[in-house]
DNA sequence: ATATTGAATATTGGATCCAATTTGAATATT
DNA sequence: AATATTCAAATTGGATCCAATATTCAATAT
């Protein structure tokens, strides 16, 4: 008898499962900033009690996506505009710092996937998946590099602003100014050129940065 | 009457009181890694139930000081010595940039301060109190600095690897060392010379990597 | 002796219950 | 009318209880 393993430890746990779908919930805008977070209405829509849901919302603290007060509840954290800079800003410093160590280790494999996002990002004309196609693209060309810290913690820088910037992809032309930087990074990539990928990430990000800066001062 | 006024709002919850109560355990290496964390225990310790416990533990794991497996438990996060190098090279990122924008904004006051918790640093012979002492000195410094979040991410970087930054500063001669460089450091601040506390910032921070990761492969 | 099974114990995950606090509306007060 | 006051409902924090899983160790088979 032959059959396939399966860590049956590596299950999810109910307030995995809650902490995920909030984390994307309030990732992607579905839940507005400042919105309350309700431990009850939370625990109804899950179907469980409030235990794994206050896990969850511990755990979303700790990671600066909501601002709980003792007694008084959770809210979706906001971002001032000097939070939002400073957010890119740390981005910057460390993304391309990734690259550079990715593009060494980058497969043909990792290219053909990474030519396949490019396309689906340049080429999907619905809004709503640009947020998804974007990360998608640049977790591609990450996965190449094992600077799994590194990652982590501009993964976390990303989450906090990631509402913002899918709002700003539909708003001004962002989009295909996203989509030229990324055939041009893919480019470097495919060359070899590490330093070149470095420097095109950080403008790419520094980019985002200002416009979404003057965006958001218009508003 | 007069009272000085209290924020009881700000009161802190039990589940606050057991995560800062273990995390400066863990930072101290009071808790050796690897070692189990059992919920009814630290309930027992903190008079409470494993309620607070489970949040406080959730909070520690998604700050990556420790590891948890369903029905298994917790421990405490080893690091690779790769993990550590990276931590010193993330820290060798942001801290440089903390301090130079600290510089500008360093009253009389903060400078005093600082020379009082370098001159404690370099005069006392406790082992025991030479972390605490050193992280008090470097938080007066980026006390300066509005980079608020560079600070949290910077701070999280530390905690990690504070446990063995304790180690070896009793081993070697690390005292010493951290010594001089920091009354270089302080000078360059009192100058005024932002740039300059960048460099040294980054080579103090580059300098206790490869000491530490000397001292790491020796053993 | 070693390996396997199975039951007893320990530990964690989740549900339910109670206490503390906030919120908001109705009422009273000026 | 505007402001306090009171009090019930809503909400969170924590305790206790039960279920699910892991661990340990004795009993058994090979």
């Amino acid at each position: 008898m032959k059959l396939k393993p399966m860590d049956i430890a590596a299950t999810a746990s109910a307030s995995a499962i809650v902490f995920d779908a909030l984390r994307k919930a309030i990732i992607e805008g579905q839940i507005e900033e400042g919105e309350p977070l309700r431990q009850d209405e939370i625990a109804r829509l899950f179907n469980t009690s409030r235990i794994p849901v206050r896990e969850a919302l511990s755990r979303l603290e700790e990671q600066g996506l909501i601002k709980t007060q003792r007694y008084k509840g959770a809210v979706v954290a906001g971002l001032s505009t000097a939070e939002v800079e400073e957010i890119f800003d740390l981005r910057a410093l460390l993304e391309p710092e990734i690259i550079r160590s990715a593009v060494p280790n980058m497969t043909e494999e990792i290219l053909d996937k990474a030519r396949e996002k490019c396309e689906a990002f340049s080429a999907s004309t619905d809004p709503m998946t640009w947020g998804d196609l974007n990360r998608d693209l640049h977790e591609t060309l990450y996965s190449a590099s094992n600077l799994n810290y590194f990652k982590e913690v501009a993964g976390n820088a990303l989450d906090r602003v990631e509402r913002l910037i899918r709002a700003q992809l539909v708003m001004s032309n962002g989009k295909q100014q996203a989509d030229r930087e990324h055939t041009v990074i893919l480019k470097a990539c495919e060359k070899g050129d590490a330093d070149l990928a470095h420097t095109l990430i950080r403008d790419h990000i520094l980019g985002a940065k200002v416009s979404l800066l003057d965006q958001l001062r218009q508003t």
